[in-house]
DNA sequence: AACTGCCTAA
């Protein structure tokens, strides 16, 4: 980094005749170029200052035109030429000829048609030719110098130039403090700007509104709110510009959402003429603040003013009302806009996930060109509801718009692809980006994971890290593909967990999360547990984790005494926590502490029970063999009972014995998925217990009928250590496929004997904690 | 007659 300083003592030195005095006695200073205008030169900048001022630049440069072809060059002074370069508005085609003209004329040594000419270049983009007007000037004034400054792009440019003015001994004029205050925004920018506002007090300029208000805007920008503040309080007169600037201080600024709401009011109080600027700040306040009230308010008071109908306002309204979760309103704001851009396009698009298509159609319709985010909006629109044939074509249009080339646009196809199930197609778009960032990445490794192809998210994860640094995402896909993955050695989750500690991201929330989660599924709970207690702070996501974790592997005391702790320190458990506690009290038989939790989830929680909730209940009065309070909870459910719940209630009839409901139950799942293997294979155990053979004989023929086939189960065995590969060997009974079968049965057969040993010596009455690690003698 | 400030939303 450059610390930039200025140069203190040049700065002081007393202004030059040509730049402070002449910006404050503009009507003194400038004649004495002037010759004696012609009679009809001073009419003819007459009529031109007078469309410009009717905001027509159109017609004054038609006079200027006009008087050309017409061959009344006489009529045209340095004036006239100076009116009309300002009439072309930034459009460089008659700005270019007006050029042209300027140099064959020789009105281009005026300094102040140099300024113009100048200044039109930097509106129109053309930021190069304006610099080369400047580098040949022989003599440039103050304005020249803030001209050529008002058009860098990049501050870092502005600065040096800053910088340059000031070795050159150009003293700043109080136009020069706000242009260069406007590019100070960075940490070393606001070092810059801090010394502008000393030097400004030194001259008395910070008591010029203009200065004052790039002061605040300088601070706010620079995240120092106390110092915009004060600034504030501190000047002399305030205008409109000022409150804006101060209220949109507060706006950007994270968590000031309610300062920028007392700015607000305040301004109101003061008795401040309101405009489009205050609204959009005070809006979008109310937006991060999720304060429709005032919002309405707000509203109100806007369609008061006559600024119901501007396009920012209501942007931000449509914004404020689809953040407060009032999509009605959002689209009722939509319809009475008289002029839509893209941005309103895209809001009602992103609100309006099920139009997202017929309303892109209107959009084009209405003349208004797509960019980036409204294709970012309408693609997440168009894979939630898993539309594939218009996913399509919208890829095809963004292939023919060369969208394909903005990385947020692609990213956006690749998690679609994924959603759809197409994973060639977005693995397609990803090998054809220009430059692969890590959410690219982020979106393909998550897009195998959600797939199940976890050893596909584990190899992609590994390329990944090869050449972009990952970041909590990354982590996050890759461990929940490799918590969910039963045949990847969990070695490899131990590698990204190391990975992660080099990194120091193992405690960021999103990746810790993951980790416990991933080490509570491969079956390593006091690495979850470890995972929990260095959390530096446990958010309702993180309790919700270790609660599962523990409900995963039955530990009924452990679950409850963490929900117990969960609700003492107030955090709000949500329908996956409850899903565990309840899973846990149905294998613990605590009937009554699962019913209980039950009604107190939809009672004190609002929450509503999803079926899983609901096979869970059934499962637990099930299990203790109240299956006619589980089949009264089972008609409660609204809509149709699922698959799952079903399930729950044939399980219980098969360990309790009842034939009778079992048989009803049996019939309802078989005419729902007749190809489901469970249900028959259960009720054919419940006939084959109670004796009844030809009703078993008579099932075991029906699946055959139906086609149905019981699904193989697998184990898995670690030989990654031996043969250095990512994934475990997987295997059936009886399978002999693995070149080291041998060993490995002789090894089960030593482990099923230490099982054996231990549980006797376990019936004796000693604890047993260790477990025996083995490993295969080659 | 030339140069400067506040803007937000997807």
């Amino acid at each position: 980094m450059i610390t930039r300083q200025l140069n203190f003592k040049v700065l002081q030195a007393k202004p030059r005749s040509n730049s402070l005095k002449s910006f404050h006695s503009l009507e003194h200073g400038h004649h004495m170029f002037d010759q004696i205008p012609h009679p009809n030169a001073a009419s003819t900048n007459r009529s031109m200052l007078d469309c410009l001022r009717k905001n027509l630049p159109f017609q004054a440069l038609d006079i200027f035109k006009r008087h050309l072809q017409l061959g009344f060059v006489d009529n045209v002074d340095h004036v006239t030429v100076a009116l009309a370069i300002k009439a072309c508005h930034g459009d460089p085609k008659p700005g270019c000829q007006i050029h042209g003209f300027a140099v064959s004329s020789g009105h281009v040594s005026y300094i102040t048609v140099s300024n113009s000419l100048m200044n039109m270049y930097c509106k129109s983009g053309q930021f190069a030719k304006a610099l080369c007007i400047f580098e040949n000037l022989i003599d440039p004034d103050i304005v020249s110098w803030n001209t050529v400054l008002s058009g860098f792009q990049k501050s870092e440019d502005a600065l040096s130039f800053a910088l340059r003015m000031n070795l050159n001994g150009v003293v700043f004029d109080p136009v020069s403090y706000t242009t260069i205050l406007a590019f100070c925004s960075d940490d070393e920018g606001f070092l810059f700007g801090l010394q502008l506002h000393s030097l400004a007090m030194k001259f008395g300029f910070d008591c010029e509104v203009f200065v004052g208000n790039a002061l605040i805007s300088m601070y706010s920008r620079c995240r120092q709110l106390v110092e915009a503040q004060r600034v504030f309080d501190e000047m002399p007169n305030r205008d409109l510009v000022s409150w804006n600037a101060i209220l949109s201080g507060y706006t950007q600024e994270r968590d000031h959402g309610l300062e920028a709401v007392f700015t607000f009011i305040e301004m109101v109080r003061e008795g401040m003429k309101l405009d489009h600027v205050s609204f959009t700040s005070a809006v979008s306040a109310c937006g991060q603040e999720r304060n429709l009230e005032l919002g309405k308010q707000m509203h109100g008071l806007i369609m008061k003013t006559g600024y119901g109908r501007h396009v920012s306002v209501c942007n931000v309204l449509m914004s404020l009302y689809s953040k407060c979760e009032v999509v009605e309103d959002a689209k009722l704001v939509f319809q009475i806009m008289n002029d839509r851009n893209v941005v309103s396009w895209t809001t009602i698009i992103s609100v309006n996930e099920e139009d997202a298509v017929s309303l892109f159609n209107e959009m084009r319709l209405d003349g208004v060109y797509p960019n980036d985010v409204t294709f970012i909006g309408l693609i997440h629109a168009i894979s939630i509801q898993t539309l594939v044939k218009e996913g399509q074509m919208i890829h095809g249009f963004c292939i023919k718009t060369s969208f394909l080339s903005e990385p947020n646009v692609c990213n956006s196809l690749i998690t679609m692809y994924a959603k759809f199930e197409a994973m060639q197609d977005s693995l397609k778009i990803f090998e054809e980006l220009n430059y692969r960032e890590i959410i690219s990445w982020n979106a393909l490794i998550s897009g195998y994971g959600q797939n199940g192809l976890s050893q596909e998210a584990l190899r992609t994860f590994l390329s990944a890290i090869m050449e972009s640094k990952p970041n909590e995402y990354t982590f996050g896909s890759v461990l929940s593909a490799i918590g969910a993955a039963e045949d990847i050695s969990l070695k490899q989750g131990q590698r990204c967990h190391s990975y992660l500690i080099k990194l120091r991201l193992d405690t960021d929330p999103i990746v810790s999360g993951a980790l416990l989660d991933m080490y509570a599924k491969r079956g390593n709970i006091c690495e979850s547990q470890k995972v929990f207690c260095e959390m530096p702070e446990r958010t309702q996501f993180s309790w919700t984790a270790i609660i599962s974790a523990y409900a995963r592997h039955g530990d009924y005391d452990s679950v409850i005494k963490f929900f117990k702790e969960m609700e003492r320190e107030g955090v709000r458990p949500d329908s996956i926590t409850f899903l565990s506690v309840l899973t846990v009290c149905g294998r613990k038989g605590m009937v009554d502490v699962g019913r209980q939790l039950f009604d107190s989830m939809v009672k004190e929680y609002q929450i509503e029970p999803s079926a899983e909730h609901y096979s869970c209940m059934v499962d637990m009065l099930g299990r203790a063999g109240r299956l006619e309070e589980a089949e009264d909870l089972v008609s409660q459910i609204p809509g149709q009972p699922g698959l799952s719940v079903l399930q729950s209630l044939l399980g219980a009839c098969k360990i309790h014995g009842n034939m009778e409901m079992g048989e009803r139950i049996a019939d309802a799942l078989m005419e729902m998925e007749p190809t489901e293997s469970g249900s028959y294979v259960l009720m054919s155990n419940l006939y084959a217990e109670k004796g009844h053979w030809e009703k078993v004989a008579k099932i075991r023929k029906g699946m055959r009928e139906r086609g149905v086939k019981k699904e193989i189960g697998f184990s898995w065995v670690d030989t990654s250590v031996v043969r250095g590969s990512l994934c475990l060997y997987k295997f059936s009974s009886g399978d002999m496929s693995h070149p080291q079968t041998e060993e490995i049965f002789r090894m089960a057969e030593c482990i099923g004997l230490e099982m054996k040993f231990l549980r006797e010596r376990k019936r004796e009455g000693e604890s047993i904690c260790k477990i025996t690690s083995y490993k295969i003698d080659r």
